[in-house]
DNA sequence: ATAAACCAATCATCCTACAAATTTGAGGTG
DNA sequence: CACCTCAAATTTGTAGGATGATTGGTTTAT
């Protein structure tokens, strides 16, 4: 029994948990236009003010998005997202990366902990697309490739929770530094770390697969320092 | 240059972007009653509604805290606090652990590479306080030592953005699940981790810090195992 | 067919009014 | 004086109306 933390909630709040419930369970879809204010007001009936300050709410959180003249679109399906984006465009560069791989090294031993062979198979295609971009030196092709591997590697894990909040923090990291794209680009070092992280999930290796993600961190950390010298 | 996201701000998002100025610069402390809104409707020269709603969002966004007849509180400095509850509150407690220890061991390496003379100072002091509180076997005071000591180990990392994390999940950890508090029970075990993760960090062996929180990852995850099968 | 003008839908802001919860303080009582 | 009672003032919560600004589509004129 889960009491409305010691009083009745208010209108608002019952609005604002009654859209979340809407989105979350995919009745409201990410991108799906939402009815009017007119609408809204009659099917929660509440007053323009409350309906107002419920979808202000969301909006702020990130979960919706209003345009003027235009509508009311559903954003994303997670608060969790535009709160970590913001504190993180107040961080220095390094503080996130540190932050990011220590969820990217759990990651690695936790998938080869648990990974099955489909995730094997998926790594390896990944793996494979980073080869190939690498040989044509199609740099897009690569970032996206390099992108779809390491959240491969977080999906194995099969902690929900451990995917979300690396894919934010990857997203986080790309948004507030889209300078430093060269971070992702192909390197011999970057494919033999690649490939050792690879072969130590497959292997069901967690030291080596560990060991793959602080070398990947060494050598970042190296490109970093120097980079900032310039 | 920071426009605007392509279009001038909405004052709903102008005082929004004004409160939490007044809030993360120390104007306002946590805790501070906030103005009336008739006051602050004057003070940033807007309708109630706009302020209504800029302060809704900053509700919602677990900033601000609002009572009937009574007034509007700062609640926090952070809105990552609120958003990482919300999520974790969701995910079962498994998961969880596994995300608060992947910081924490990035947090140990990175403390035993960065840790100043004071810093092992204050580890010995709360690893002392754990030891007290575990002598006459009082839990509530070891408990509280438990927690500085984890926390000291993520200040040493001088890693803002890892602190804060890591100082979340714990909380949000805590207040979701009330009922597993043994989990930082005083225990033989829990008291040898800690002295090795202490003293890893206190001869920069970032290797021994780490692996003293597997050691403490393997035995939570073991007590949890059990736990669960009652 | 193209471009300009128009129009309807929609969100943004402001206004007033009243309800509900809390705090405050005046006045009475022991 | 200390304490209780209760009404008034303060403050947030909700309702409803009015107007402005922006957008997207439609119509109209060339």
């Amino acid at each position: 029994m889960k009491i409305e933390r010691t009083n009745r909630m208010s209108l608002v709040d019952q609005v604002v948990l009654q859209i979340e419930e809407l989105i979350e369970s995919g009745t409201w879809t990410v991108g799906t236009r939402l009815p009017s204010e007119m609408e809204l007001m009659e099917q929660f009936d509440v007053s323009r003010n409350t309906l107002r300050e419920a979808i202000r709410a969301l909006v702020h959180s990130g979960l919706l998005q209003t345009k003027q003249g235009s509508g009311t679109h559903v954003c994303s399906t997670s608060a969790l997202g535009a709160a970590i984006e913001r504190r993180v465009s107040k961080s220095r560069l390094q503080e996130t990366l540190e932050v990011r791989h220590a969820l990217e090294r759990e990651a690695a031993r936790l998938a080869a902990a648990r990974r099955s062979e489909e995730d094997v198979g998926r790594l390896r295609l990944y793996l494979d697309n980073c080869r190939q971009a690498s040989a044509v030196r199609n740099q897009e092709a690569y970032a996206e490739a390099d992108i779809q591997l390491h959240q491969a590697v977080a999906a194995a894990t099969r902690n929900h929770l451990l995917i979300e909040l690396y894919e934010h923090m990857t997203e986080a990291l790309h948004s507030s530094v889209r300078n430093l794209v060269e971070l992702s680009f192909c390197t011999d070092v970057h494919e033999y770390i690649h490939e050792k992280l690879v072969e130590g999930i497959a292997a069901q290796n967690e030291e080596a697969a560990a060991e793959a993600v602080n070398e990947y961190m060494a050598y970042l950390k190296d490109l970093l320092s120097t980079s900032l010298e310039e």
